[in-house]
DNA sequence: TTACAATGCACTATCGATTGTGCAAAATGA
DNA sequence: TCATTTTGCACAATCGATAGTGCATTGTAA
């Protein structure tokens, strides 16, 4: 035999059979061609031994298909998508599906560029996650007929699954009402809602369901309490710092919207002392861990990330192509704990 | 033309040239082949036009070459092994292949079955990170002729990129001995090691590191000093427990091995007030930049996974198959400190 | 024994791109 | 003008697996 792997015509001259049956034996349809079992012993015995594994390429080409499945994330390095990569990962794998991921860092270009490499090697679906130009891309994937769903992303042109951050926000923004001091409650202090942009869909139904908790408390909502300077640490460092500047303390009603945000609002924190907190309710649209390590009590939301990776294959299986949002509520962590059903950071 | 992606016979015959003229024009080869640059113009303007992109699978089986780049990982949901993903990636683009990361959680039957998938997609290279088997996987490796390389894993069939783990604790042991009360090291009282497995390379080059810096600043190494309780939270936090209770206070030097380890220890610490710290001196082997806000200074050492992974790259773009293993030193990070250089975090 | 169905497998075209080879037509030189 | 070289491209085989089709051989029924 030939150096390189072994393929059909390989096995097919070893074991006398011809090459399509070999194929069939393989590939596993070998009953729907009345091979005889005992050949189909022989062979896939014969199979074994050579090391043989089916070339997926010319399987793919002659197919159209490829067993591939792409998703597509703004990065690897973050605990949210990290968390859907590892999910789609498993759970394609459970599929017999080959999971690619690429990311893209929130740039466009890149990002069309990746749809593009993902038709190339003519990838039977793509999950789309934060994605900077949703629109584009599905406009490509429809292009070349191909199926894509949306994850945390409203989409226009396919499925989309997307965290219900309008109840998130609401029971976070419950959770703080209920855990600020009640003068700061009577006196209509209001809850300070920090980062964030205004324009995306996640932050303005935040911003809504941040609303309507507020109302169903009696307490209003006022505009000027909101504050979405974006999700960069830095920025949010600064807001905060002139806020608690502003107020001569720590708002008795703190919302942070994500966790890079939060992580601004702590290089500030971290400056005051720890009796500086007191007197606030502190909750974060976000998670991790290690927020339960902190001198004060931190209420925060999980996106349910395995929820919303299952409800997308759910949808890629069923065939689904509406356009339509599923919607999967996130979890609230009490302060002080550690979210479970996380696979285990096995350092 | 037919529905689907069109291919080069379709430029063919709407640019009346040839399918292998078409071919040549479109990827690039067509100086070699003498193609007029008016016809090359040409075929590309159609090209464009009807949205043509190669097909990874047919040139790929033609070429015996796929363009992909693989990579095992155990998990891609923690802070170091989702850097070297996001590297990976990067890296891979920028050479024009395309990234596919796996994870196996450290089994090592998943493992083979990601390392089989691979090879069937003629994948042109591995890297592999944290395998629980990496001998069987390089084995497999070879058999197939694929380039394989181990990162952050010493290997014995293939080059290995590891980072240097002795160093690391070498100055990370430096900085905890710095630290310390005086009257604590006068009286030789030591440092704990705590967390990580005797048996694995990295832990067995981090003690070395340990107990030479101790040696070298007149210190006694002492062996039940050195607790390698596993990755684990909980194991962590319960030798935490006991130690301290043993002790009577938290030990004055500490040096925790892994992050993981350090959450279960953190598990331990919230429960007592802060002025318990105040004579102790606590280091981390891995990082996390939450750990800059904690309530006691900890000295940390990050892994430079960018290093780790450009001289991965470095050895395969070299074609380097000899098996050696390559050292990348690790980032010593102050405490209070968040570590740049990482990817922005953008939530 | 004859007719016919079922069984078991081989043949061959095909997927889309690449590449070695061959052959006109144009360009060059004598 | 004739012989050569160069230019510019088409042809056909090939990568490895799949799937439609056809043809012996064996088995069954009458």
């Amino acid at each position: 035999m030939a150096p390189g792997k072994p393929t059909i015509y390989d096995i097919a001259l070893l074991s006398g059979a011809s090459p399509s049956t070999v194929s069939a034996v393989l590939n596993g349809s070998w009953p729907r061609r009345r091979i005889s079992k005992k050949l189909v012993d022989a062979v896939t015995l014969i199979a074994a031994e050579q090391g043989y594994s089916t070339n997926m390429q010319a399987r793919g080409l002659r197919q159209a298909r490829s067993g591939l499945v792409g998703m597509i994330v703004p990065l690897h390095d973050n605990r949210f998508f990290s968390s859907l990569s590892q999910h789609f990962d498993a759970m394609a794998r459970e599929r017999g599906l080959c999971p690619v991921i690429a990311s893209t860092l929130r740039n466009s270009d890149e990002e069309r560029r990746v749809v593009e490499t993902f038709i190339s090697y003519s990838v039977d679906a793509i999950f789309i996650a934060g994605a900077s130009d949703p629109e584009q891309l599905g406009a490509l994937c429809t292009a070349a007929n191909l199926k894509h769903i949306f994850i945390d992303l409203p989409g226009h042109d396919a499925p989309s699954v997307v965290t219900d951050n309008f109840d998130g926000a609401y029971r976070l923004t419950q959770k703080i009402i209920a855990a600020m001091p009640q003068s700061a409650v009577s006196h209509g202090e209001g809850i300070y809602f920090l980062g964030g942009s205004g324009s995306d869909h996640a932050t303005t139904q935040r911003i809504k369901g941040y609303e309507a908790a507020l109302g169903d408390a009696g307490q209003r909502a006022l505009k000027d309490h909101i504050i979405p300077c974006g999700y960069v640490p830095a920025k949010t460092a600064q807001a905060m710092c002139s806020l608690c500047s502003q107020l001569g303390a720590v708002p008795s009603g703190l919302f942070v919207n994500s966790f890079t945000a939060f992580e601004g609002v702590m290089s500030h924190f971290v400056t005051l002392p720890s009796s500086a907190f007191d007197n606030s309710a502190i909750g974060c649209f976000d998670y991790d861990p290690f927020a339960a390590f902190l001198q004060f009590p931190v209420y925060m939301v999980r996106q349910d990330s395995h929820g919303l990776i299952a409800k997308a294959y759910e949808l890629l299986d069923a065939g689904e192509t509406a356009s339509i949002m599923h919607v999967v509520k996130p979890q609230l962590i009490e302060p002080r704990t550690i979210a479970e059903g996380s696979i285990a950071n096995l350092g």
